[in-house]
DNA sequence: GGCGTACATGAAAATATGTTCATGTATAAG
DNA sequence: CTTATACATGAACATATTTTCATGTACGCC
């Protein structure tokens, strides 16, 4: 019973629950999934799969910008945004491994 | 351009993204952590590690309990918490594995 | 039954998130 | 330089989450 700790340091743990709160949203998990499937997306090509709202797709990206999980790369008019880091997707494939839900 | 949708059913959209909210959280992150390494641990044990106030700790287990993630056995005086799938534990090992974060 | 320990619960307050709406900015085309 | 398209931003509002504090309940022991 003495040595038990959390593994995590604090740093991490606030950077994983922050990056996972950003994941935690069914639109921006759409977004996630679209990314998976296409490298790059547009905001329109976004927009038209997942049908909602301009800004609110917009607030969303940008909310997953800030916290990394997608880049951006401008092109003429079109803002082309695409997955930072693939291991994302991972954390999609573990929820749905789950068993239990 | 044609076939571009979003792969995971709305139902397990709203699912992933209620349990990845439960995850994300730093105390509720450091719980799965503990709970990886023990099995099984009694609020008590949880409070010792993680230094939280008795009634916050127990409102994030009623909370993760609620959602699945973790189970619950009483034995005498001590309630056991232990996790319900292992799967989710693996969510940790992908954000640790995200090389951006 | 009374007491202490272990944990749960509920309401209120503090804070964070999500959504909408109106407006702003960048770029290309004419 | 005007206009249309593509996207961003900000403020206001709605809703959800987190935390605290006070109190409640279950169990074992005396």
């Amino acid at each position: 019973m003495s040595t038990l700790k959390v593994r995590v340091e604090q740093k991490k743990l606030e950077r994983a629950a922050y990056v996972l709160k950003c994941v935690a949203h069914p639109v921006r998990i759409s977004i996630i999934d679209l990314l998976e499937q296409r490298e790059r997306l547009t905001v329109s090509q976004l927009q038209e799969v997942l049908q909602v709202e301009q800004s609110l797709l917009s607030h969303h990206l940008t909310n997953m910008r800030d916290k990394g999980v997608v880049d951006t790369q401008r092109q003429g008019k079109h803002v082309y945004y695409s997955l930072t880091d693939s291991a994302i997707t991972n954390i999609i494939s573990c929820i749905n491994g789950c068993k239990n839900f």
